[in-house]
RNA sequence: GGCCUCUUCGUCUAGUGGUUAGGACAGGUGAUUCUCAGUCAUCAGACAGGGGUUCGACUCCCCUAGGGGCUACCA
C-alpha cells in the first residue's frame, strides 16, 4: 500500500499561555513531520468563547519563533485549507453536525443546564457513575416541537452505541478496546452554535488530510469517541500516537503549581530555547543510552515516534538548568553578549544606550563568568564588582579567612601590593608564581594568599579565576582596592 | 465510584530471555600549585510485590499493590 505523506498539526486553543507539556505535544508533531519529510500544521482551536485569554494568540506565534518551530500551513501563513482557526470554520461543523442528525448518528438534546446539574445530583446521591441520562435520545416529533416552542435552543448529541466494543490500535500503547456502554452521548455542538473540541476536531482533521495525531495521553479516554465519530461519517480515522503525560515533581499533571511552566517565563528568567528543546524532546523519548545534546536540527534527522516511552516523566527543573549551562558555554561571546546586555542595563551597570567602550568591556569580562552562568539573567550579578573603581564590599569580618591572623592578612596584602605594583598585571603565570612565594615567606597555605587578595579585589568569596579578573581590571584598579582594602583593614583593627 | 493507562537508581532514561542492569542530572569524594563554577576521575544509588511460563526472567503471561489520566454545552 503506498503510504500517504505524513500530514500532522498541534492544536491549541487560546486559553492560556503555552506550557511545557503543549509544546512538547508541539516538538513531537513537528520533529515527526520533519523527519517524514511531511507538513506540520498549526490550528486555533478557539470553540470556547468563554475561557479566551487575550494574549494567547500572540503567545503561540511567538513561542514558535522563539523555539525556531516552523510550521507548513496554520493562521497568518494559511495554506490550502485555510482558514486555520476554528471559529471561523462555524458552518463547517454545523453542517456536519447536522448532517450527522440525518443519518441518525446524532439527536437535538433540550435538556438546559439546570436539568443536567440536577440529574447529576441524584447521580451523586445514589452513587451512579455521572453522565448524562440520555433523557432526549428517543424525543418524538411533538415532544421537540414543544421543547421548540419553548425556546430552548438545543445542542447536538452524539448518539453513542449502547452495547459491543470500541477500539483503536496505538502507535505506543498498542490496542485500546472499551465498551461502548461506557461510553456517553457527549456534545458536538453547542447551544451557542461553536462545535466542541470532538467535534471540530475530527471534522478539522478529516479536511485537513491528517495522518497522524500525536497529542497527549489525556485523551486517550475520548479517542473512542472520535473513532466512533469517524464511523458515523464514514471516513478513515488516523493513526494515533498518544503522548506519555508530563508531570511535576509530586508526581500529578505539571501546573503553575511546580514553578515556571510557560515558555514564556522560562525565556523571561533566562533559559535559552536550544535548552528548552533540547529538555523537552528527551521528556518522554530517548535517542539511545548515551547522547543526549541535541539541536533542533539534529532532532529533526534522529527523532523516531517508535522510540517513545509509555510511561508519564516528571519535569526535572534541575536538569534544564543543566542544559542551559550547557547551551550558554557553546554560545559565541558576541551572542552572549546580545543576551546578555540588556540585564547589565537594567541592572545599571551599563548605561542606556552603551557605548562602544562599554560593549568591548563586556566582552572582556563575559569569558570570566561564561563557565559559571546557568542563567542569562544572572551574568550582572556573577560580574558586578568588575564594575566601579571600588567593588562593593561586603562585612570586612564575615569575609576574611578565619584561621589566619587579621595582622598577617595586613602583611600578606601588603606584601602582594609590592609585588603587583612592580610587574604586568596579566593572566601569566608569572604573577602567580610571585605571589605565591609569600605561602613560604608567611609559612601559610595557598588559600590564606589567595583568598585575601581576592576578598580584597573583588569584594567577594566566590569569583571567578583571580588572575584573569586582575588582568580585565587593569592595574590602576587592581592596586587601588588593594589599597584600599589594606586601609580599611587597619582602620577596623584598631 | 466507573473506565483507561502506567511501573528500571531521588529524577530523565538504555535495555527487547542469559549483562558485573549502562548513561545523564542531582548528591559524595579526589585532581586541576586560590574560592566558586567548569573540566577530568571516582563512589553511592534501581528492575514495586507475588505467582506462573522457561534450563534461565528486568525482559513473556496472570494477580496484587501503588501512581496517573478521564469522567463538562473545557480543551
Amino acid at each position: 500500500m503506498e503510504e500517504k505523506r505524513v500530514r500532522v498539526r498541534y492544536a491549541p486553543s487560546p486559553t492560556g499561555l503555552q506550557h511545557i507539556g503543549g509544546i512538547r505535544t508541539a516538538l513531537f508533531n513537528y520533529l515527526y513531520a520533519r523527519r517524514m519529510g511531511g507538513d506540520f500544521i498549526l490550528r486555533i482551536e478557539d470553540t470556547d468563547r468563554t475561557r479566551f485569554f487575550e494574549g494567547a494568540l500572540e503567545d503561540i506565534f511567538s513561542t514558535f519563533e522563539w523555539l525556531g518551530m516552523s510550521y507548513d500551513e496554520g493562521p497568518v501563513k494559511n495554506g490550502k485549507y485555510a482558514p486555520y482557526f476554528q471559529s471561523e470554520r462555524l458552518e463547517l461543523y454545523q453542517k456536519y453536525a447536522k448532517e450527522l442528525v440525518d443519518k441518525g448518528h446524532a439527536y437535538y438534546c433540550y435538556c438546559d443546564s439546570d436539568r443536567l446539574e440536577r440529574i447529576k445530583k441524584i447521580q451523586e446521591a445514589s452513587k451512579l457513575p455521572p453522565g448524562y441520562d440520555r433523557h432526549c435520545r428517543e424525543l418524538s416529533n411533538e415532544e421537540a416541537e414543544e421543547n421548540r416552542k419553548k425556546g430552548t435552543t438545543p445542542v447536538i448529541r452524539f448518539k453513542a452505541p449502547l452495547d459491543g466494543t470500541t477500539s483503536f490500535d496505538d502507535r505506543i500503547l498498542g490496542k485500546i478496546e472499551v465498551n461502548n456502554s461506557t461510553l456517553q452521548d457527549f456534545v458536538l455542538l453547542k447551544s451557542d452554535g461553536f462545535p466542541t473540541y470532538h467535534l471540530a476536531n475530527i471534522v478539522d482533521d478529516h479536511l485537513m488530510e491528517i495522518t497522524d495525531v500525536l497529542r497527549a495521553q489525556e485523551w486517550i479516554p475520548s479517542t473512542p469517541n472520535h473513532i466512533l465519530l469517524y464511523k458515523a461519517f464514514g471516513w478513515t480515522p488516523p493513526r494515533f500516537c498518544h503522548l506519555p503525560m508530563v508531570m511535576g515533581e509530586d508526581g500529578h499533571k505539571l501546573s503553575k503549581r511546580h514553578g515556571s511552566t510557560h515558555v514564556i517565563e522560562f525565556r523571561n528568567n533566562g533559559y535559552l530555547p536550544e535548552a528548552i528543546i533540547n529538555f523537552v524532546s528527551l521528556l518522554g523519548w530517548s535517542y539511545n543510552d548515551k547522547e543526549e545534546i541535541f539541536s533542533l536540527e539534529d532532532l529533526t534527522k534522529i527523532f523516531d515516534v517508535d522510540r517513545i516511552n509509555r510511561a508519564p516523566a516528571v519535569f526535572n527543573y534541575s536538569k534544564l538548568k543543566w542544559f542551559n549551562g550547557v547551551y550558554i558555554r557553546k554560545l559565541s561571546i558576541d551572542k552572549l553578549l546580545e543576551l546578555t546586555l540588556p540585564h547589565y542595563i537594567k541592572a545599571g551597570l551599563v548605561s542606556e544606550k552603551p557605548t562602544d567602550e562599554e560593549l568591548s568591556y563586556l566582552k572582556k569580562i563575559l569569558p570570566l563568568i561564561q563557565d559559571r552562568l546557568e542563567l542569562i539573567n544572572d551574568a550582572p550579578e556573577l560580574s558586578d564588582f568588575m564594575f566601579g573603581t571600588l567593588p562593593p564590599y561586603k562585612t570586612w569580618s564575615e569575609i576574611l579567612p578565619k584561621k589566619v591572623e587579621k595582622e598577617v592578612v595586613i602583611k600578606i596584602l601588603e606584601d602582594s601590593l609590592t609585588i603587583l605594583k612592580d610587574i604586568e598585571v596579566k593572566p601569566h603565570s608569572e604573577m602567580q608564581d610571585a605571589l605565591y612565594k609569600l605561602t613560604e615567606k608567611h609559612s601559610v597555605k595557598a588559600g590564606a594568599i589567595f583568598m585575601p587578595i581576592r576578598i580584597a579585589i573583588t569584594g567577594i568569596n566566590k569569583s571567578p579565576e583571580l588572575f584573569p579578573v586582575m588582568s580585565v581590571l587593569g592595574k590602576d584598579r587592581v592596586i587601588a582596592r588593594l589599597e584600599n582594602s589594606i586601609k580599611k583593614l587597619k582602620e577596623e583593627s584598631s
